[in-house]
DNA sequence: GTCAATAGTGCAATCGATTACGCAAAGCTT
DNA sequence: AAGCTTTGCGTAATCGATTGCACTATTGAC
C-alpha cells in the first residue's frame, strides 16, 4: 500500500517545517510567496492530500453532513436525497445517510450518532410532527440543523418545504374546472406535518357550497394507502367525481387498485397526485399532480444549513416553496 | 453547549489515568475487576462516549462504509441502499452514500474521497462493466471493497449479485408456458454487467426453434427506455406475443406507453419485469417479475465486506443469489 | 526469607494537522 | 544609528483516544 503522504513529508521535501507547510497550503497566514510556491509544488508532486480525520480532530469540523429520511424507498425521498447530495458535493461536503423507517427511537438514535461523529450539519425529514421535537431540539442546540419537507415545529430550527396550501389549492381548482362536483381526499394521517397540512389545506380550501365532500381516507404516504383507499371507495358504493391524493404514491396505488375493481381513471373518476415524481409521468394514465420543485427545496435547505455552519446566528427561518400543477391524463377525458 | 465528556474527565473522576480508563472500557488488557467496575460506572454516569474521530485517527479505522450507486432515484437501488444500510447498522457501521449518476469520472472521484476519508470498506455498484475496473482496482488494493448487483470483473474484488441466467430462464419459461410464440427482449446496453448478462442469458436460453425472436431493444434500465421501446414496437407494426424486460422500470415504462398507444397488457401482449420492486406489485396490471432477494444480496455483500474488514485475505469470492418468479397480472389473461 | 513471575497501573509517544507564541532578520522612522 | 514595526518561519502545544514500555506491588515457589 502506497502509504499516504503526510504533511511532514511534504515539509521535509520542501525544506521547511510542518507549520510553514501547513500555512503555505492554507494560505491563511503570512508566508513568503516563494515558500508558498515551493511547498505547493512539492505537495502536488508528492500527491499530498490532507487527512480529513486529523483535520477534523483538530478543527472539530468534519465537512460531513448527516441526513435522515423516513423511507429511502419512497421515490420522492430518493429524489430529495439525490438533490441534497448534489448540493452538498458542490459545496465540498459528504453525505452520511440514515433511514429512520419512520420510527422515533431509530431517528433519535441516528441523531445521537451524528452528534458523536461531529457532523457539521444535519438535514432531517422529521418522522413525527410532535414527538420528533425533543430530540431535534437537543441536537439542534449543538449542531446546525435544517428540517426539510416535513417539520416538527418551524420555530425549532430552519425549515424548507413546499407550500401545501398552494398545492392543494391548485389541485382543487383544477378538478373543479374539470367539472368534479363530489370529492374525496385520500392522504396521510396527522403524524407528519405534511399529513396535517395537506389535509387542512384541503379541508379549508374546498368549497362545500359547490361540491360534495365525502369522508376522507387517511393512512400514510404509500402505495398501500392508495390501494386500501380504492377498496374503501369501491365498498362505499357511489364513487366521487374526483379524488385528491396527498402523494403520487397514494394516487398510483389508488389508480392501480381501482383498475382491478374495473374502475378506470379518468373515465370513471379523476385523480390528482402530489410530489411530481418522475414515476408519475411515465405510467398511464400520466398523473395530474402538484409538482414540488425538489431541486429548489434542496438548494434552499442546504443554503440555510451552510450559512449556519458558517456561523450565522440569524433567527430561525422558514421557507415555503411554491409548487406548480402538471396536468396529465388522470384528469383528462 | 454541554461540552462532550472526554476520557480524561472520566479518568479523573474515577481516580485513575487515561490509560487505565481506556483499558477498563475496552476490556482488552488486564485491569483489576474493581477498577473496571468503577470506571464503567463513572463513564456511564457522566455519559461518556468515545470520540469516533480521535479513535479513527489513532486506529486508522472509521467504522464508516462508503457506498456508490448509479442512480438513487431508481427504486431498486433505493431498496438496495436501504438493505445495505440496515445490515451495516446492525454491525455498528455508518453509511456514507454517493451517487455516481452513472458517470465514470464522478465515480472515480467519489472513490478517491472515500479513500481519503479512510472508510473501512466500500460497497459499489460499478457504473461501467469495463471502464470502472481501473479505479476499483486502485482503491480495492487499499480498502476492502465489494461489488454489488453489477460487476466490473469478478476477479477484481468480491461480488454479490443475482443469477441473471436463472432469472431470465424463469421469465422465458413462464411466457412460453403462457403460449407466447414470438418474443422481444427490451433491456439495457452493454455498458453494465447486468445489461450484458441479462441479454446473454436471454439470447442463449431462448429456444429459437419454437419461438420467433424479434429485434431486441436496448437502452438503460429506466422508465424512459421502456417508453421508447413501446414506441418502437408500435412503429414496427406487428406486436410480439410477449416482451421480456430487463428491469421493472423498463416494464412499467413500456406498459404505460403502450397503453397510450391503445395497446393493453396483458390483453394484446404479455410483459415480464425484473427486480421485484414494491412498485411493480401495486400498479395495475401487477407485474410478473423476476424477484431479486435484495435483503439476501445485501446480507451476503456486507458479510463478505466485513470479513475483509476483519482482515480476511481469502481469495476473491463471487456469489450468485437465485431469484424467484412472481406471477402477476401482466402475463395473466 | 529470597527471588522470580505476574498483575495492575501510569508515563509518554503516537496518529496528522493546525496554530499560539516567540525569535531573528529585515525594513522603516526620525 | 538607535529603536520600532513587520515579515517569515520554527517550536511546541493541542485535539482525544490507544498502547508499548516501565515500574511497583503482590503472589507463589522453594
Amino acid at each position: 500500500m502506497p502509504h499516504a503522504v503526510t504533511l511532514q513529508e511534504v515539509a521535509d521535501a520542501a525544506g521547511v517545517s510542518v507549520a510553514t507547510a501547513s500555512r503555505a497550503l492554507s494560505g491563511k497566514n503570512r508566508v513568503a510567496a516563494a515558500t508558498i510556491a515551493k511547498v505547493r509544488a512539492v505537495a502536488a508532486e508528492l500527491g499530498y492530500r490532507v487527512d480529513p480525520i486529523a483535520r477534523a480532530l483538530r478543527e472539530g469540523s468534519t465537512r460531513i453532513v448527516g441526513m435522515i429520511v423516513p423511507v429511502i424507498g419512497n421515490p420522492y425521498f430518493a429524489q430529495l436525497v439525490d438533490a441534497v447530495e448534489h448540493e452538498l458535493h458542490r459545496a465540498g461536503f459528504e453525505l452520511l445517510l440514515a433511514d429512520s423507517h419512520g420510527e422515533l427511537a431509530e431517528e433519535s438514535r441516528r441523531l445521537t450518532v451524528f452528534g458523536d461523529r461531529k457532523v457539521d450539519g444535519i438535514v432531517i425529514v422529521p418522522s413525527d410532527r410532535q414527538r420528533s421535537a425533543g430530540a431535534l431540539r437537543a441536537v439542534g442546540a449543538e449542531i446546525p440543523l435544517v428540517q426539510i419537507d416535513r417539520s416538527a415545529g418551524v420555530s425549532l430550527a430552519d425549515y424548507v418545504g413546499v407550500d401545501n396550501e398552494i398545492g392543494l389549492g391548485l389541485a382543487l381548482e383544477h378538478v373543479q374546472e374539470r367539472g368534479a362536483r363530489s370529492l374525496v381526499y385520500v392522504g396521510a394521517d396527522d403524524v407528519t406535518s405534511s399529513g396535517v397540512e395537506r389535509w387542512n389545506a384541503f379541508d379549508r380550501t374546498v368549497d362545500r357550497e359547490t361540491v360534495a365532500v365525502g369522508e376522507p381516507f387517511r393512512g400514510d404516504f404509500s402505495l398501500a394507502t392508495g390501494a386500501a383507499a380504492a377498496d374503501a371507495l369501491v365498498a362505499r358504493g357511489r364513487l366521487p367525481d374526483a379524488v385528491i391524493a396527498a402523494s403520487d404514491l397514494i394516487a398510483l396505488g389508488l389508480i392501480g387498485r381501482l383498475r382491478e375493481h374495473g374502475v378506470e381513471v379518468p373515465r370513471d373518476l379523476l385523480v390528482t397526485g402530489f410530489d411530481g415524481t418522475e414515476l408519475s409521468q411515465v405510467l398511464a394514465p400520466t398523473l395530474t399532480t402538484v409538482v414540488q420543485p425538489i431541486e429548489a427545496v434542496a438548494a434552499d435547505a442546504i443554503g440555510f444549513l451552510l450559512s449556519r455552519v458558517a456561523g450565522s446566528t440569524a433567527p430561525v427561518r422558514s421557507s415555503r416553496v411554491a409548487p406548480t400543477l402538471l396536468v396529465g391524463g388522470s384528469t383528462t377525458r
